[in-house]
DNA sequence: GCCAACGTTGGC
DNA sequence: GCCAACGTTGGC
């Protein structure tokens, strides 16, 4: 299966590229995702060395940031079944896991911030999941030529 | 902090 | 299985 490319969405506040990069060997598990959608990416179709466009939202300059990397394919998200956990669900159990994770590493940081502005204005990405209108899936896939371009620009000034 | 977009829930 | 109510996301 050729590799493929994805579009992560984190806060800063909450969990920034750079606090990936700081874990212990810039890896961890993207637990919390509670879209089916979502879910569905990383359950079935996220494999080991598909690279991920890492986008900082809900803050002054929403955009992608930089680059990570899946480093193990889904498995169960044992944040769901810890009931002192934000992210425990009722419906979920160990021995029928509901929500999966998938753990990635810190790959590379832009030089500089692709702005979500910047994206929308861009002709070659229009078509691109993250500028459409109500996008809001925290997880979704991405096209190997708009891959490209972000880095692109995101490597260049 | 507002609010539009969208997903989920639950009554019927 | 419809759909209104509700909760969440995330740009602005």
């Amino acid at each position: 299966m050729a590799q493929k490319y994805w579009l992560m969405k984190s806060e800063p506040d909450v969990f920034s590229l750079e606090d990936l990069k700081k874990e212990f060997d810039s890896t961890t598990h993207w637990d919390g995702v509670r879209n089916y959608q979502a879910r569905n990416f990383m359950r079935d179709e996220m494999k080991i060395g598909d690279l991920v466009l890492y986008y900082h939202s809900n803050c002054d300059e929403p955009g992608v940031v930089g680059i990570a990397e899946v480093v193990r394919e889904g498995y169960p998200d044992h944040t769901a079944w810890e009931s002192g956990s934000k992210y425990f669900d009722p419906k979920s159990a160990p021995e029928n896991p509901r929500w999966i994770m998938v753990d990635i590493k810190w790959h590379k940081a832009f030089k500089r911030t692709v702005t979500l502005h910047e994206m929308k204005s861009t002709p070659e990405l229009s078509d691109m999941r993250v500028v459409q209108r109500g996008q809001r899936l925290s997880v979704q896939p991405v096209e190997k030529k708009h891959f490209d371009k972000v880095v692109e620009m995101g490597l260049n000034s």
